[in-house]
DNA sequence: AATACATGTAACTTTAAAAGTTTCATGTAT
DNA sequence: ATACATGAAACTTTTAAAGTTACATGTATT
């Protein structure tokens, strides 16, 4: 099963943007990302979307944050980019008029919503100014203001 | 992504199996899981090197429980099953010198094990025998006590 | 001993969704 | 007109569970 890294690579880049002057290009975050710029937009779009980035096309355009970091939390983002199942444990749907099945599922079915409950509670309570600290220091001590390593 | 089905699929042949006399063979464990016998050998192998079912070759043989359903918690089975990750959801790993890609994948990676952590209390507090309310019921209005439908 | 049955295991193919890629249309600043 | 950048369609690749095929090994019955 494929890991869905787009939460974690989304919120890097979101904060990144944050230090920059102009807009960010998909090429750009593509080459920080070590990946395609396509693959960039298509996870970008569903961000813009909901209101959190904007895109300008041609000469000059890419990607600004429309919204300031303090007022974006982890669960907006991981919301963002779609309601797909956060586990990797599935129900069978085998025997739905199975007493046994139908006990089974509920039991990992609780378990997984109480457990998904409390991850998203706490997605909900980090906004991403928190995750800025220690990155002027950093900035000046390895690299330019470019994110592109 | 393909979900990992085997906790719901063993629990509900665990409790079937209860419910037998003699052993239950793999063709029809499979037969009841609408899969293939190969399928079920090699997960259920999982759960006989956890001493939770014994196997046995040859003519009349099958699969047991070792194990009484009230000494047995779905955490068992899960663990037994082996350590894969329980989220569909990854970290990158590609500026680990990054203080904000640590920043990110500490926020992401705190928050997936709380909601880990609570999963597995939950798997812990549920004994498979809790599971079984109702079969007797169920199996005298609809069909015989052989667990293929 | 021969047979039928059942597990054990190796070596594949299939599946689903994110990720990756190629290609071109559209829009915009210089 | 040109260079730059997003938008989007139409693919291929990747990963681990699931599924499949084939055969060796072991065991109860006859
Ligand atoms: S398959 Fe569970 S009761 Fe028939
Ligand atoms: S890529 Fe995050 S600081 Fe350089």
């Amino acid at each position: 099963m494929r890991k869905d890294s787009r939460l974690s690579r989304m919120l890097h880049v979101l904060i990144h943007m944050d230090h920059l002057d102009g807009p960010a290009t998909s090429e750009k975050m593509a080459t920080m990302l070590s990946t395609n710029p396509v693959v960039v937009r298509r996870t970008m779009a569903h961000l813009r979307d909901q209101g959190y980035v904007a895109s300008v096309k041609g000469h000059g355009g890419g990607w600004t944050l429309a919204v300031p970091l303090s007022n974006i939390t982890l669960l907006d983002i991981h919301q963002a980019l779609g309601d797909s199942s956060v586990f990797t444990i599935g129900l069978t749907d085998e025997h739905t008029n199975c007493p046994i099945e139908i006990a089974v599922n509920l039991a990992i079915r609780d378990a997984m919503e109480q457990a998904e409950a409390l991850l998203l509670e706490r997605f909900k309570q980090v906004t991403l100014d928190k995750l800025t600290a220690g990155f002027a220091d950093f900035q000046a001590e390895h690299h330019e203001p470019s994110p592109v390593e």
